[in-house]
DNA sequence: TGCAGTGATGTTGCCGAGAACAGCTCTGTA
DNA sequence: TACAGAGCTGTTCTCGGCAACATCACTGCA
């Protein structure tokens, strides 16, 4: 029987190989005041001997903290929870932290609550929930936690600490940028209207286009699909009275210039179409998409800075905006009566 | 001072309000035989009255298992690996496991090695790599780990246990479509030629091209991405010779047509594109792409089934092959001098 | 009647860390 | 010379579970 223990050493051992207690091990471990240098070096020369890991399971058990943040995301399959999902988790990692994450998928029988607990069970130091339903920020209402819970959605939220993309700003900058081409008559595609950001997408553009006087139009309440989106345009028989088409997002603008070619319609000259997202292809898609870009870097980074402030219990402010730009490309174009 | 402690409930307190010993508790939690079905209910009211949860950070301690599965993602951006990891999660959440997800992002120092080590000291029972590149297998092979240990790559290998989309099956699908259409001279856009996916599919296009005694024509390396490809077919000054492109992947295929179309040239018309992947938004790109769409659910399934048996010591063969299907759209059709 | 077998439950100790407190060794000062 | 206080390190206990073994009450059978 070689001596070398085939399994993972412990915090003794390395104690054992320093010549010291094994709390001086952890002091070292921990970056504790009051160490001598020479012990130090002698307990960090013995965790390289052993190749020494620390358990982070007995870790947070001894703690009560994981360093681990749980996050909860909803249709995991679209562009943008899949691109703040990825942000937090860097921004996580940088901040020596790492991610539990749970994906709610439609109809997979899971409800928030359920993912809320599984992930307490696993011990984390906050949550965060990638919410895009009004559905489900109704659900997380009532659920009571014991750690600092942060909500990713479309507006601000008394109940919660919250991080938005600026959904209204968004859609006005998408609304003036066709204004300024000339188009007096848009028509928006929404997202479904239990969405969030449908909704702030939806009330920006009603609240921007009354205020700069232009025809109240009722909206078409889409899916986000490109499948819808097209099947609309193909149900266009002539060129409709308006002259613009504000989607709520990327896949629903494309889906549309599909239907409306196919229909034989031409974007941008007989209609000018904007999306929202900047999914990857929007620059070459045929034409080039006009479209809102959001910062999803400075979201992660946002969310894990609030929720460390919270989980060391320092004051903070309890709402973060995220700012948009637009992108402007080959989709939009002033309308045949201006040109 | 109210007496509900504000704090969680643990096995011993359950125990006590059901009037057992801590270890039938357990023996309830863990579903063990030879408990009476009387004392099992007083525990689960017990469990039921308190909210008890039990810490799964000092169950893994106590076990060793944690069940949780270890994932690296590289390129997390990418349509394949997103896809893959979802799916992964799915199939994990499925089997009662939780997974701990690391993404490797393009330049922020964290190798392949150092993303193991960070997984293994949260203490998981498997490990997943989802790694297209071959520089990244390398180092795996240097990686020596307690747990089993299954790679998502392009084929099959003797080091480790393997999952692999049959990239080889599917250029050869995309070859046979645009032969059958009457091509004889096909480019191929290749993928960086470090990654896996890449290699596999110009490997699979020149052995196809040449059993079918195609001429033989040098590929163009590409790097992915949409841009490149635009860049590509911007070079382009007159009709090339060739009458069809197999590009390695949807994005480099939308970013061609989007060149080609600039310079005037008309897909499928002048030239036949195929890309690879199937992404949400390649039915609706102009024209529609035809592609090949891979089986991520059934993958997610494989890894999972795969690390199961490992973990419990269950004899399986140590590769699968997730097989592919063509989809045909409008972005092929006969070259001119067929029609 | 005695006893082995088994079903149901309890007792003790350990997993691998950190907290709390105790104790030792200096140093400087009265 | 005594002693306070700071710096450094060790001892013991705890976190919340589960494994291993111990115990006890039945049951069936010789």
């Amino acid at each position: 029987m070689v001596s070398v223990g085939s399994h993972k050493p412990n915090i003794r051992q390395v104690a054992v190989i320093a010549g010291v207690s094994h709390m001086t091990v952890s002091r070292v471990l921990n970056d504790h005041p009051n160490i001598k240098p020479d012990t130090r070096r002698r307990v960090l020369e013995a965790i390289e001997e052993l190749d020494y890991r620390p358990n982070l399971a007995a870790r947070a058990l001894a703690t009560q903290r994981s360093r681990r943040i749980g996050v909860i995301v909803e249709s995991s399959g679209a562009f943008g929870p899949t691109s703040i999902l990825s942000a937090i988790e860097l921004a996580a990692r940088g901040a020596g932290y790492s991610v539990a994450q749970i994906a709610l998928h439609e109809g997979d029988g899971l409800s928030p609550q359920a993912a809320v607990e599984s992930l307490m069970m696993q011990g984390i130091d906050a949550l965060c929930v990638i919410a895009p339903r009004s559905s489900s920020v109704a659900a997380l209402r009532r659920v009571v936690i014991s750690v600092p819970m942060l909500v990713v959605k479309a507006d601000a939220d008394p109940t919660f600490l919250t991080v938005s993309i600026d959904q209204h700003a968004g859609a006005v900058l998408l609304v003036d940028h066709l204004v300024a081409l000339g188009h007096r008559d848009i028509l928006h595609i929404s997202g479904p209207l239990d969405w969030l950001d449908a909704r702030a997408r939806e009330r920006a553009f009603h609240s921007r286009t009354k205020s700069l006087g232009i025809r109240e139009r009722p909206i078409v309440v889409g899916d986000w699909t490109a499948d819808f989106a097209y099947d609309f345009a193909m149900g266009l028989n002539r060129l409709p009275d308006y002259t613009a088409v504000f989607a709520a997002n990327d896949e629903m603008a494309v889906g549309l210039i599909h239907g409306l070619h196919d229909k034989g319609f031409d974007v941008p000259n007989d209609l000018s179409v904007v999306g929202f997202d900047d999914v990857p292809l929007a620059r070459h898609v045929l034409p080039p998409l006009t479209t809102i870009r959001q910062n999803f870097h400075a979201l992660g980074v946002a969310v894990v800075e609030m929720l460390r402030a919270a989980i060391e219990e320092r004051e903070i402010p309890a709402f973060t905006r995220i700012p948009t730009e637009i992108v402007t490309r080959a989709s939009t174009a002033p309308p045949r009566e201006v040109r």
